[in-house]
DNA sequence: TCATAAGGTGTATATTTATGCACTTTCGAC
DNA sequence: GTCGAAAGTGCATAAATATACACCTTATGA
């Protein structure tokens, strides 16, 4: 599947372990791995996942991805699909079809307090919420901890 | 008083309280209080002090520097008695007595582009300069962490 | 199904940033 | 002090990055 997520995937990649000084360093390492994009789209992505060329502290400059970009970016912001409540103690959060288990990994990484715990499937996973939280809180956390869920949410 | 290393100074002040998205905005800014200087000049200060325009998130992009290079009042205060070189790649940091490992731990964690590594023992702190980069350099990198330290420079 | 909307992309270009060069100033060793 | 080297700077321009626009594809809804 060589779609856009893909690819901004493997620019992530690229990015985080190799060093590339311009776009027109990771175009040509994309080119080497059989991928062919314009600098133009190139630049929308990086806007996408929050990468930018800062100085090195050594004369030169580097691109680089932010941590707190690194973390939302990498799977919750692009693969997450929807995020709905149901009752007063589960949520639904649905992913682009596979990842449903990197991103509950994700969630349970950050052992959120009102979160008691995940079950995912191929594209959905379920979140349990802990007796005593609300859905509020839920929500509050999730985009606290990953920014760009912020407009998947159906319903609060 | 240095010039440059106020006008240094007062940019990453406007960079870190304010939004700013291009070298021009932060030239108006500057403009405002009373100082004059050209794109070229910043782009080469933005790049000593590793300031950097990045995505923000939201469509736009907006200046900033990376916390591990955004100055702080640290508190290396009295302590430090003199500072000096010794041929073109030391300096010799003297402390009051037990507080070389504290101070040094200070100067490591600024990662000073010009400062390889320090080695330190009780009240001595032998700061190794990074090839490539000038005394001058690394006296201003260490007042411009640490203003206080500005006046126990025994030579220059 | 078709119409319309929304997203994705390349081309060309605008915008923004970096730097070579020439010149001036400051520094550091005598 | 003087001299040679290094740092600082603006101008002009190169290099790098962002985006308007046109076009195409894919989703969405009647």
């Amino acid at each position: 599947m060589n779609s856009k997520q893909n690819r901004i995937s493997i620019i992530s990649q690229i990015i985080e372990s190799e060093t590339v000084r311009s776009q027109n360093d990771i175009i040509d390492r994309l080119r080497e791995r059989g991928i062919t994009l314009t600098q133009a789209s190139l630049s929308r992505y990086l806007k996408e996942i929050q990468a930018s060329r800062i100085p090195d502290g050594n004369n030169g400059y580097i691109y680089k991805i932010p941590p707190e970009a690194a973390k939302s970016t990498a799977v919750l912001s692009n693969e997450v699909v929807s995020v709905e409540f149901s009752g007063n103690n589960m949520a639904v959060l649905k992913t682009i079809s596979g990842y449903a288990n990197a991103v509950s990994a994700q969630i349970d990484a950050k052992m959120l307090p009102p979160i008691a715990g995940t079950i995912s499937g191929d594209d959905t996973i379920l979140i349990i919420i802990r007796d005593g939280f609300s859905k509020r809180q839920v929500k509050d956390y999730l985009v606290r901890e990953f920014q760009y869920i912020k407009n998947k949410f159906l319903n609060e």
